[in-house]
DNA sequence: TGGGTTGTTCCGCATAGTGGAATCTGGTAT
DNA sequence: ATACCAGATTCCACTATGCGGAACAACCCA
């Protein structure tokens, strides 16, 4: 339970096979709104048959249920969602440095860590402008816009980074915002994501270096022009610190 | 590559073997705060190599997460959680409802419904008492004290409600108590499950009858005296009507 | 009544998964 | 340094586990 032998997020080889990689594909499927089994096995590229027998087994665990409409997420990962985000102790260490961070900038803030091939908010502090951002904790935004998202990508293995570019259509744009994030040590995006949103995220490092998460100010484009971001950045990085040294003085 | 003739195995799901049901056993010891491997795989009940292999296998799908201080929860569950809240009717369909049972009752309230071997809170909200009970949505409580778990059992087919009560150390105490349940159609509790604690609590059922969730106030045993369960009674039984009422006009 | 949909069961086959044993890693006492 | 230990990781022969095509059942609508 020493030093991780950092895996990455890179695939293994064989997987996307095995009960597991199934399972995890239905779960995704409903997650995207799919409720009869036909589009549930559609989405998850899954046979019917075996679709059907593993849903009857996620459901025995309470992974999944069963209503009128059809097939749904089941209670049992509500159950499993908030004793995740209770142990996880980014969101609670990360808390007093967003409030203070949307009290210095005025704008929304959040912490992002990344799931798969995107990137999941864990806790967030909204602005106390009448005309604010809101995301909410628990939701998954894509790796291929925002600021965040360069952050993460800056921060990716070189076939990882590639991957996620091809499937974005902006992957020349994006590859040069990309290198400055490295030098600069934050980012800023205006309008990549939402229309009129624009934000500014740093890095989150555990001691070797390796990235767990990101912080992010956003807020309506009216106020993310660069004098702004350039404004921002100093107290973003600085909240990464913070984060980074709350982290490291927790015993678990 | 040989392969001698075998007999179809043919088991039943929820039996404990499967790549599924092991996974759902380490997310299980994980939640209880397991965190060495030896430690993971010997509440599992599992093999260290096979633990590892399939801890792997979730990690690379962010149900896991590994730091410094060994294996936990991982973010993706955050995620799923999220969703799952989302896109369950009964948590949404529910608050107003438990607004008003709060308002009428001057206890906290709260909806459970059944996850396995015991019962997850899916919301709640609290009395405006300074003294009060706090249960947080995503807490998970036994099956076998306390009003709410009554309801369970009492609607509990025959061999499943024997294994529960078995598991339990007060079998008897909680049968008389649950014949009264199907009889009043609502329970009630004092100290069982927390000392000084007292609960009421009704069944929701859907159209056919079947059970979906259980609805409760709590409080102070000071404020939950026989005569004040009496009074609560009508409004928690109100509550369960209005939420089933809520339930049935969405369409989904 | 017949064609389209969806959910469900069956079962022979082979592959994905198992777990005992061996090995590696790092920490700590001698 | 050396031995020791506990936890993590890899190996691999063997087989129970899971796979999914095919057939069946239960609907719905025209």
């Amino acid at each position: 339970m020493r030093s991780v032998p950092t895996r990455g997020a890179g695939r293994q080889p064989g997987s996307g096979v095995g009960v597991l990689d199934r399972s995890v594909a239905l779960l995704a499927a409903l997650e995207n709104g799919a409720r009869t089994l036909a589009e549930v096995a559609g989405r998850a590229g899954l046979p019917r048959p075996t679709a059907h027998r593993l849903l009857g087994a996620l459901e025995t665990h309470g992974l999944v249920r069963r209503s009128r409409e059809g097939y749904a997420l089941g209670p049992g990962l509500i159950r499993l969602g908030s004793a995740a985000s209770r142990d996880l102790p980014l969101a609670d260490a990360a808390r007093p440095t967003l409030e203070r961070l949307t009290g210095r900038t005025g704008e929304s803030s959040q912490v992002y860590v990344r799931v798969g091939d995107e990137r999941v908010c864990v806790a967030a502090v909204e602005s106390p402008n009448e005309l604010r951002t809101i995301v909410e904790p628990g939701v998954s935004l894509p790796m291929t816009a925002g600021s965040a998202a360069k952050v993460f990508l800056a921060d990716a293995d070189e076939a990882d980074r590639e991957r996620l570019l091809r499937s974005s259509g902006r992957s020349a744009a994006l590859r040069t915002d990309i290198t400055g994030v490295a030098r600069r040590g934050w980012a800023h995006s205006a309008g990549e994501r939402q229309a009129g949103v624009g934000s500014v995220s740093a890095p989150v490092r555990d001691g070797d270096g390796h990235l767990i998460a990101v912080v992010s100010v956003s807020g309506p484009m009216s106020r993310m022009r660069p004098a702004d971001a350039r404004r921002h950045a100093r107290h973003v990085v600085a909240a990464a610190r913070e984060i980074e040294a709350a982290i490291g003085a927790r015993s678990g």
